[in-house]
RNA sequence: UGGGAGAUGGUGCAAUGGUAGCACGACUGACUCUGGAUCAGUUAAUCGUGGUUCGAAUCCACGUCUCCCAGCCA
């Protein structure tokens, strides 16, 4: 690239500079009006190999001199108006280390780097499109092998920052644990979070590709992964916010071992047994003292189905000296055992029984910012949502759940797909939520 | 007279002179031992004004709006 400098400069196409940063910006001109020649300008080309060569050489201190493109001071395209293509930096390169103290900028050295590599089609953002130009000129005047950039609109997501810049800043100040945190739209925090790479491709094939301002929605990357999943995850029982449930005229001590599908979706995922008891955790959204209407999970008097055990019945609701709700008391119908029943239920809740119980973790995510485009905000981090992440530490999943593997993905049946986070020890898992199952009854419910 | 790019349902992408379509979302309903999944249906769009044409989202003219550019950052 060096060697390229210096044939532009023989060619008469280039010139070492004496301004300072200041006096090219004034020299610049505006938007509007057009820009004025450096006095160095017309330097003989002589002059301008030797400082040059000089530059190199680490003669001049930071900032001295620079060599510019000679293109055309007044024209429209500011990039074009003799653009810097070396300055002086005295700084260690993390892999030439102390070899160069001049270095390229990014316009100077991207259409060469792309030519070297024999890349045919450079794909970028378009606010590159004013770069192009200048990136056609470079490989022009040096008549190498042509690459065509090519620029694109790049993709936003809704509820989310996607500029490398902004992302750094949430890292960097903290506002997220790493690149990785599962909140992060890059590629390791989907993944870290459970997306799969199918998914991610489903997605970019989606919303495919245009030149025009976009801001894709959220609800469509959700999407994704749900229908992902939905095929392949393994279903599990698993309770987020537990309540004891007490089944009275279940005999203490007994325990069934009751079958329960892995996936519905395939039936080659075989099926599980999962242990029942007299005392049994549920989650505290499926019980309600005083149940809205069309609420189908259990209340005082009503029944409900514990998926693929019994229907019980509630009895009696115990509470503390603060009246707050410890224990449900139940009855259940012998006759009702996986699916049997001789009535129809209209709900179904997941279960797991207290006794044989695997204490987990589980963090819940929430989209990092509450507006949709917090970009539009000129104080975009005022958008950040404070319960972006919800760490729920008394949680409790089925015995099938002990040796879950950090990555390995689950569906807690009803509530969502999970994935174990790389944050799990041998005594305490920590499931990452992936994404909420759709919860109709969750919009009915705001509706009331 | 700065330069460049772009405007199609709520969102994203198609249709390049010939019935504006697909997906997500939203809303109905059916079904269901996950209020999951599935199935059926509904909703809703060509920035504006002229012009060319038998026929325009598409071609032409004028206008409007949005985005990007004045780093020795990438």
């Amino acid at each position: 690239m060096y060697q390229w400098a210096v044939e532009l400069i023989k060619k008469g196409k280039a010139y070492v500079d004496d301004l300072s940063m200041d006096e090219i910006r004034e020299y610049r001109g505006t938007l509007t009006q057009p820009g004025k020649a450096s006095p160095h300008r017309a330097r003989s080309v002589e002059e301008n190999l030797d400082l040059f060569a000089r530059m190199r050489a680490g003669e001049f201190p930071d900032g001295a001199k620079t060599l510019r493109a000679k293109i055309d001071m007044a024209a429209g395209n500011l990039n074009l108006r003799d653009p810097v293509m070396y300055r002086i930096r005295h700084a260690a390169h993390h892999r030439t280390g102390d070899a160069w103290c001049i270095y390229p900028l990014y316009d100077w050295a991207h259409g060469q780097s792309d030519s070297i590599e024999r890349v045919t089609h450079s794909l970028c953002t378009m606010e590159y499109e004013d770069h192009r130009p200048l990136y056609d000129w470079y490989l022009d005047a040096l008549g190498i092998f042509h690459p065509r950039q090519i620029e694109f609109a790049r993709l936003n997501l809704s509820h989310t920052v996607v500029s490398k810049r902004k992302l750094l800043q949430l890292v960097n100040e903290k506002i997220v644990a790493g690149w990785d945190d599962p909140r992060m739209p890059t590629l390791s925090g989907l993944r870290r979070r459970g997306f799969t790479p199918e998914s991610i491709r489903d997605f970019c094939e989606r919303i495919g590709v245009g030149k025009t301002q976009n801001l894709i929605e959220l609800a469509l990357l959700e999407h994704c992964v749900r229908e992902d999943l939905n095929r392949r995850a393994r279903r599990v029982m698993a309770v987020l916010r537990p309540l004891k449930v007490v089944i009275e005229n279940y005999p203490a001590g007994q325990v069934e071992e009751i079958q329960a599908v892995n996936n519905p979706e395939d039936a080659a995922m075989g099926t599980r047994a999962v242990p029942f008891a007299r005392e049994l955790w549920i989650e505290q959204d499926d019980f309600r003292e005083n149940p809205p209407p069309k609420y189908f999970r259990l209340s005082p008097g009503a029944e409900v189905r514990l998926r693929y055990a019994y229907i019980i019945k509630c009895t009696n609701v115990v509470k503390n000296d603060r009246g707050e709700i410890v224990q449900i008391n139940c009855t259940y119908d012998p006759a009702t055992r996986g699916g049997a029943a001789d009535r129809k239920v209209k709900g179904t809740i997941h279960w797991v029984s207290a006794q044989h119980a695997h204490a987990l973790q589980a963090r819940l995510y929430d989209t990092l910012f509450l507006a949709p485009k917090p970009d539009e905000d000129e104080n975009w981090q005022a958008q950040i949502n404070p319960h972006s992440l919800e760490r729920l530490t008394n949680c409790v999943g089925e015995p099938a759940l002990a040796n879950a593997a950090p990555g390995e993905r689950f569906q807690f049946e009803r509530t969502g797909y999970f994935c174990v986070d790389s944050d799990s020890t041998r005594e305490q898992l920590v499931f990452n939520r992936t994404v909420s199952l759709r919860d109709t009854w969750a919009k009915v419910e705001k509706g009331f």
